[in-house]
DNA sequence: AGCACGCCGACT
DNA sequence: GTCGGCGTGCTC
């Protein structure tokens, strides 16, 4: 007899198809199973998603189409991973499908059923049991460590690790997984990281520690990966075979039926919310995902995010109870040194300084040591602009409201917007003059100028110094990034200059001096998260400084900081190491400007041919928004359009209008009544190319 | 989003 | 006379 299922379909929630299709089907399948359907002129996967509620057997609807088969080698994706898709859909103001479908691996997608069949046959020749070594020698637990793991095997947090740089919190990860693995054979344990560059260090670690279960019940998952490998990978999870998943925010969003722990690292880190598409949180949706699969969820930073702080303060009698559990390790592991912090009062040094005297100086010392520098500037390139003298000229992209980028090693003028490369011009394009220069500062620039500075210097032995550099241009090519740490930790490299990319997770051991050359652009940001970033991204780097035990005292860790703003309060807790006390400074201020975590945001973005009809857009769902609000009494805010902050990305001009309330219920209840309104009205605005909410936005 | 259908310019 | 440009509209 014919049935009716609601299948969901790979389809944005902006093209009407929002919610599950009705198919015919000779028989019925358990919610959750992978199935072909046709859709329009094409097949495509869909997911079974519950049985037409309802529907009259003896009454079928002749225009439906019926399922063409089930994918049954693959068994359906369970009853937790659909309501976690449910929510995020919901939460994120995205169609089921669309979420639940962009989560499977691609490949899913494009083999047909018999090349996926082969593909399964040879996983499963594959699977050997090699028999394994012993477990490691375990390194000895701090006092700080085991009090920490007491805790959570007792209680069910989410818990906030709060561990300085070099408190050992990876241990911690890695004891914590041990014991829910042992506790239960089947247990699985994800772990997450913000970066992809940090995912092969972890795995290293991980598989010597876990060993024991053998190699294939470890696996990564990211979008470094080629499409056969997150298959596999997504298997392995699915079927439960992997105990232990890595991986990248989007691992979060993996099928792992037998889940017991989450582990989120750096759970401060920006890189945890998707920036397009689905704008999720993977560090939020780690959190739901752990209460509603009754697994333990770890939220671990050196300077965890205000958010997080918040929710784990110290209770409060009379007070609801905070959501998540505080637990912090202090102390460092091995030498016990935290950096000091040195700060150079710019305003006293010649203008235009780049590298001050007195830390050049202190550079000199530490390379005569044998000891290395580590500077941060948070630009790459050579120079942000290529500027003519005569006219004026900049260089402006055509078509971005950005300046192309000024790349000296290969004499290109970059958008690091659109991509747009050109060769640099010999002369003004605009006049014709040859006197064009460069202007600003890039990683590319401070290398060379590092290089003049200290021309004079030699390494004792008489060799040359050696400066390098990291950042997103010179480890473009596979495997360069692993290449470059490696020299560094060789010793090869002297002095290295990089972005934020270096600050990330990687251990310098001989590295004794860190320089950030000109931190001062998040003190007086319009982002009010700027600061809280500067704050973590100065620490983490400092982080990275003398991690080996067996520095002496004179050889104590320094964190340099050029300011023009040498007393300003965050730099006074950076010099304490005092997270705490910069962390309620800052929430006292969120909470009288009503800001997050005491308020809840959203952005509406809209995408036009002209600035005007993207914002003629927004004020048109702002508009009838605020009707719908007055009508019910919904205390939100609908702020004006503004231009975004990079108004026009190759050429397309946009937009953005912020949405606050002091209550999520509030905000969800309108964003999902918006979301019709704001379908509707886009066929009224031709001139609007795209639009998107974006929940719980990071930059504003 | 795909993918078809549909109606106007430069090519064998 | 066709190949192909991308505007409009539909997909259970």
């Amino acid at each position: 007899m014919q049935q009716q299922l609601l299948v969901l379909v790979s389809t944005p929630a902006y093209s009407r198809l929002n919610g599950p299709l009705v198919y015919l089907s000779e028989q019925t399948w358990p919610a959750g199973t992978l199935v072909r359907v046709p859709l329009g002129a094409r097949e495509t996967l869909g997911l079974v998603w519950a049985e037409q509620a309802g529907s009259d057997p003896g009454h079928v609807d002749k225009n439906l189409r019926s399922v063409l088969e089930s994918l049954d080698q693959i068994g359906p994706l369970s009853a937790h991973w659909m309501a976690l898709m449910n929510f995020a859909a919901g939460y994120y103001q995205r169609s089921v499908g669309e979420f639940a479908l962009g989560s499977l691996p691609p490949q899913l997608r494009d083999l047909s059923n018999s090349q996926l069949e082969r593909k399964l046959k040879k996983r499963q020749s594959l699977v050997q049991s090699s028999e394994n070594p012993a477990t490691p020698a375990l390194p000895d637990l701090t006092s700080e460590q085991l009090q920490v793991l007491t805790r959570m095997a007792q209680e069910s947090g989410p818990f906030v690790l709060h561990g300085n740089t070099g408190s050992g919190k990876t241990e911690v990860y890695l004891r914590r997984a041990a014991e829910v693995l042992t506790q239960d054979d089947q247990a699985q344990v994800l772990m997450l990281v913000p970066e992809i560059n940090l995912t092969p260090q972890l795995e290293v670690r991980v598989r010597q520690r876990f060993a024991h279960l053998g190699e294939s019940a470890i696996v990564s998952m990211h979008s470094g990966m080629t499409p056969a490998q997150r298959l596999n990978s997504w298997l392995s999870a699915h079927t439960g075979q992997a105990r232990l998943v890595l991986g990248t925010r989007l691992a979060v969003l993996a099928s792992m039926p037998h889940l017991k722990l989450i582990v989120v690292d750096e759970e401060h880190d920006p890189s945890y919310k998707q920036q397009e598409g689905a704008r999720y949180s993977a560090r939020d949706l780690a959190v739901y995902r752990g209460q509603l699969e009754s697994a333990q969820v770890i939220l671990g930073s050196a300077t965890p995010s205000l958010e997080s702080w918040h929710h784990s303060r110290p209770a409060v009698a009379g007070e609801a109870a905070p959501r998540y559990v505080r637990l912090s390790m202090p102390s460092r592991v091995g030498s016990g040194l935290l950096p000091a912090l040195r700060r150079v009062d710019m305003g006293n040094q010649p203008s235009k300084t780049l590298v001050s005297a007195p830390l050049l100086n202190a550079m000199r010392e530490r390379i005569a040591k044998r000891e290395q520098v580590l500077v941060l500037l948070n630009r790459r390139g050579y120079a942000p602009v290529l500027h003519c003298h005569a006219c004026g000229w900049k260089s402006e992209c055509p078509h971005c409201s950005a300046y192309r980028v000024f790349h000296k090693s290969d004499r290109s003028l970059r958008c690091h917007h659109c991509s747009l490369t050109q060769p640099v011009p010999r002369a003004c394009p605009s006049c014709g003059n040859q006197d064009i220069g460069a202007l600003g500062h890039g990683t590319e620039r401070i290398e060379e100028h590092l290089a003049e500075l200290l021309h004079d210097m030699q390494r004792p032995d008489g060799m040359p110094l050696r400066i390098a550099r990291i950042d997103a241009d010179s480890t473009r090519g596979k495997g360069e990034l692993v290449r470059q740490l490696a020299e560094v930790h060789d010793g090869d490299v002297d002095v290295l200059v990089g972005t934020q990319m270096v600050a990330k997770g990687h251990d310098f051991r001989r590295v004794t001096l860190v320089a950030a050359l000109n931190p001062d652009g998040a003190l007086f940001s319009a982002d009010f998260r700027a600061p809280e970033r500067l704050f973590a991204l100065l620490l983490q780097a400092a982080g990275r400084a003398g991690r080996d035990a067996t520095l002496t005292r004179d050889q104590a860790c320094e964190m340099w900081v050029q300011t023009f703003h040498p007393t300003h309060p965050l730099f006074e807790s950076l010099k304490q190491h005092d997270f705490a006390g910069f962390a309620e400074q800052h929430l006292t201020e969120r909470r009288q400007a009503g800001l997050p975590p005491f308020s809840f945001q959203a952005l509406l973005r809209a995408e036009g041919r002209t600035q005007e009809a993207a914002q003629a857009f927004l004020n048109a769902a702002k508009a009838s928004g605020e009707t719908w609000l007055a009508d019910q009494s919904l205390a939100v805010t609908v702020y004006p359009a503004v231009p975004m902050g990079l108004q026009r990305v190759a050429n397309v001009e946009r937009a953005q209008m912020l949405v606050e309330s002091h209550s999520r219920k509030a905000l969800q209840l309108f964003l999902s009544h918006w979301q019709n309104e704001l379908q509707d009205l886009r066929g009224q605005h031709k001139a609007v190319l795209r639009w998107a909410i974006d929940v719980d936005p990071l930059v504003i």
